[in-house]
RNA sequence: GGCCCCGUCGUCUAGCCCGGUCUAGGACACCGGCCUUUCACGCCGAUAACACGGGUUCAAAUCCCGUCGGGGUCACCA
């Protein structure tokens, strides 16, 4: 039975790297029909852990990734929170004392670091001298003397090497006389991560370590840990980590404020940032940024889209394959497809993975997810009134492709909720204030006033047939009664619009625009 | 700096294990064009890569060695 885990710190956000590594976790243990748990590591805990992990796990469940035991869904193993499992810890580290595996060590944490300090000197590899291990009752009573506390750590081999046999990076070699003699529990009798997570990984009979490649060097200790404790080795399965765009620096979460304004970034960026104003909410670099998988669901991106751009990057399926349902994922995860160096996160290939994604998406779900975002705006009572169902489903139909993510409506439809426009200044001298620009408009008004039944067929006959008695071009027109109507320079077909807001509204418009015209 | 990992178009990648079919394929972006009332979509086209140097071989992106470059990691953090 295969067993994978994800062990997402309690940080109150969900970075997408680590999406990223929960994914492949998670599809290789349905690939194996398997199981997928989430662990939390909350061993250095605040007190609020619960208001922490819970964007982490709406997150998860927003994507589709689902756990078979962890927080809320709870499992055989229970609990799956390090916070609560200390006395496991403690015991482990008994028997790693008992077997000689670790020992008691008294130095300060001074004195460590000049023993470090004279190695660098020397420009010698650092190996502690173990001068103030106590293996024995009274070594460890004349420490005790002298007022010292202890710490313990692993006594590593300090010769012979270990072969790790990697899933994605074949056989890698280390010398043990390279490794630190690691503390794995401190003074005050709490331990230290890698002990927590060798355990936890035992004792929750994890199979198949997959996590990201920063680990790889710290993977010969948690061997030791675990062979000392006579545990069977999971197989480890390092992926490359998920670089900046442009760049092949890790995605590091400390880098929020800068990335908001990286270049490649820039256009989701802006783009969401639109939509949170449209919303109403309050976007810091800090809470609203597209490192950060809520971003996403905030603005109104489709999760497959999501987990289907995150799965190319770094694993593939063969040379052509891009879009793949769930199910087909599935099928066909492999390690051994993972790609072993590392991949730069590019914000606009991602644009257009929930470009196509949406595209796919049936019509009534687009409209469900649009109407969400005109209730949240405030631009549609909730609950809606019956009308404005056929009207959504009309103005989404007519915007077609338009819409990229659900927020979108509201940067592009808004108009066809609120009496109050406003306009795109820009567009409106341009198409309105140019000389005769007016007057032409004026004309139009009085031929749309008679048009009936007011449809785009009439409309775009009307409209046809006012051009050809004028003598002038659509394009001469045409911007100009855009900009009366929507406000805005761009948007769906002008017919559609049109019979969407109907005759009253329009004129009305146009009425209201010519009057702007005139004051500069 | 030590150790470890990685190195194919700007980016994600296929190909590498099992040398020839690779004058290196696909996708995104970019550029040009078409379509068109705008924008978007769509369609067509173009530019663009085997890090470098040595080997081995009839033949190397593919095998070997070296160099260079990039990154990760070196905590009483996780």
């Amino acid at each position: 039975m295969v067993r994978t885990r994800f062990a997402p710190s309690p940080t109150g956000y969900l970075h997408i790297g680590g999406v990223r590594t929960a994914l492949f976790n998670w599809l290789f243990a349905r690939r194996h029909g398997g199981q997928f748990l989430l662990r939390i590591d909350d061993t250095d805990a605040q007190r609020n852990v619960e208001a922490a992990l819970a964007p982490i796990l709406h997150g998860f469940r927003w994507l589709g990734i689902d756990w078979d035991e962890g927080p809320e869904v709870g499992g055989p193993y229970a609990p799956y929170y390090q916070s609560q499992r200390l006395a496991g810890y403690q015991a482990a580290v008994a028997k790693l004392l008992a077997g000689g595996f670790a020992y008691r060590d008294f130095a300060t944490p001074e004195e460590i670091q000049a023993e470090r300090e004279a190695a660098q000197a020397e420009k010698r590899p650092f190996l502690y001298s173990r001068r103030w291990m106590a293996e024995t009752p009274e070594q460890q009573a004349a420490f005790e003397a002298q007022g010292r506390q202890a710490v313990v750590r692993l006594k590593i081999p300090r010769e012979g090497k270990l072969v790790i046999d990697d899933r994605v990076r074949g056989q890698v070699e280390f010398e043990w006389a390279r490794e630190q003699d690691h503390v794995v529990e401190r003074a005050d009798g709490t331990c230290l991560y890698h002990l927590a997570s060798v355990v936890d990984d035992y004792d929750f009979e994890i199979t198949h370590v997959i996590r990201a490649e920063e680990h790889l060097s710290n993977t010969p200790r948690q061997i030791f840990i675990a062979q000392s404790l006579g545990y069977p080795l999971p197989q480890y399965a390092h992926l490359p980590y998920v670089a900046e765009p442009g760049s092949k620096n890790k995605l590091s979460k400390r880098k929020l404020e800068k990335y908001s304004k990286n270049r490649d970034f820039a256009l989701v960026n802006e783009h969401g940032l639109a939509i949170a104003q449209a919303l109403g909410m309050e976007a810091s670099a800090d809470t609203f940024n597209p490192v950060i998988v809520d971003f996403y669901e905030q603005v109104g991106y489709l999760a497959d889209a999501i987990i289907n751009y995150l799965l190319l990057l770094g694993w593939s399926l063969d040379d052509k394959t891009e879009f793949m349902p769930r199910r087909r994922m599935i099928e066909n995860f492999s390690l051994e497809r993972v790609t072993k160096a590392p991949a730069s996160f590019d914000p606009k290939k991602l644009w257009s993975f929930q470009d196509h994604y949406m595209q796919e998406l049936p019509l009534n779900q687009k409209v469900a997810g649009m109407l969400t975002y005109l209730q949240r705006a405030g631009l549609v009572p909730t609950p809606a009134a019956c009308e404005v169902g056929p009207k959504l489903t009309r103005i989404v139909e007519a915007a077609g492709d338009r819409l990229k993510v659900f927020g979108d409506i509201l940067t592009y439809a808004d108009f066809f909720f609120q009496d109050e426009l406003s306009y795109d200044e820009k567009a409106f001298d341009k198409n309105l204030r140019k000389a005769g620009a007016a007057e032409l408009l004026a004309g139009f008004r009085e031929c749309l006033a008679g048009v009936e039944p007011f449809d785009v067929a009439h409309l775009e006959s009307a409209l046809q047939g006012f051009v050809a008695g004028q003598g002038i071009k659509i394009g001469d027109i045409i911007h100009a009664v855009r900009v009366a109507v929507t406000g805005k320079a761009v948007g769906a077909g002008l017919y559609d619009c049109l019979e969407i807001l109907g005759k009253e509204t329009c004129l009305k418009r146009i009425d209201r625009a010519l009057a702007k015209a005139k004051t500069p």
